[in-house]
DNA sequence: TCTTGAGCTAAAGTTAGGTTTAGAAATTAT
DNA sequence: ATAATTTCTAAACCTAACTTTAGCTCAAGA
């Protein structure tokens, strides 16, 4: 059994395509769990390859890192996750991904409806939405075309 | 005509609910171009709004603030853009986000053509396609499974 | 006129997801 | 045994899209 002694950071590096920096930083986040040898090197299982590629999956999929952590935490600590592991998380994929499908589609329909439509204002006609408000992510609100909630043409005037 | 004053930035950010300084910034980016009036203020013509509506929706649209720059170059120097001009920008967001759409729906059928399968392992059997890699943002290569160029189980001996 | 509120600039700070650098220690190859 | 790789840590740097801060100046109302 040759597995007890571990694998190096270089080799996961070389395997998963994945700079060793970013192995490395993937474990301040919380998404790696190696242990150390004797000399204080960081150690893993092969399997953590597998691990790796979980976590670059679900980053195309759009997921950040802390989700993607959480993700992992409902994995059985330490073994190689089975295929109703990988089943229950894919699920949760799924519903994120068809969310965004959604609003991106929502997003073109309304694009569509417009184009044609020789109104006096792309914006106003089409985008001027509040269900496309829901896609936005800055913080604060934002009003497209200058409507704002008092939805008046002319600023307050009192103190 | 009370027209040639022009909006100071403060109106603006009340209007479309930018923040000032966000609205400074897009200056910088070359995004908008107000003047100066005498004591040095920045002052923009109301239909600047519309400017920066556009701004905010081709961000949720996922363009950056160079492409937004892009686009805005194509509208005839300073003057309310057209229909015409919203149309034709209009089709370029709208080729964008078929492409998006695509994307994510190839994704999502991957996805879902496996999480039944009853596989070994779903990164194995579902995502484990090359015509996935081409949504990947990160920069050098990325191999899901370990499945590096050389394919072979170990790595290389040799020097 | 005086006093706020709004605006100005330049520089630094923020978040995400890393990379780069530097110098030291461990490991591997010869 | 020695040379060449790897790996280690900590801290700095990077991009994008902004925000915050500091110290002033401008503009508008009582």
């Amino acid at each position: 059994m040759a597995k007890s002694a571990g694998v190096a950071i270089g080799y996961l590096s070389e395997r998963s395509g994945l700079a060793v920096s970013a192995i490395r930083y993937y474990e301040t986040q919380g998404l790696m769990e190696p242990w150390r040898n004797a000399g204080g090197q960081r150690r893993f299982h092969r399997a953590d390859i597998r691990r790796l590629s979980f976590i670059m999956i679900a980053q195309q999929f759009g997921f950040s890192l802390p989700e993607i952590r959480g993700f992992l935490k409902t994995l059985p600590g330490g073994r190689t996750p089975t295929p109703e592991d990988w089943a229950r998380i894919s699920t949760g994929f799924r519903d994120h991904l068809d969310a965004r499908i959604e609003t991106l589609q929502k997003m073109r329909d309304n694009l569509d409806g417009c184009i044609g439509c020789g109104c006096l204002s792309l914006p106003k006609c089409a985008l001027y939405n509040p269900q496309d408000q829901a896609a936005k992510k800055g913080k604060g609100p934002r009003y497209l075309m200058g409507d704002s909630p008092e939805t008046g043409a002319e600023p307050e005037k009192g103190a």
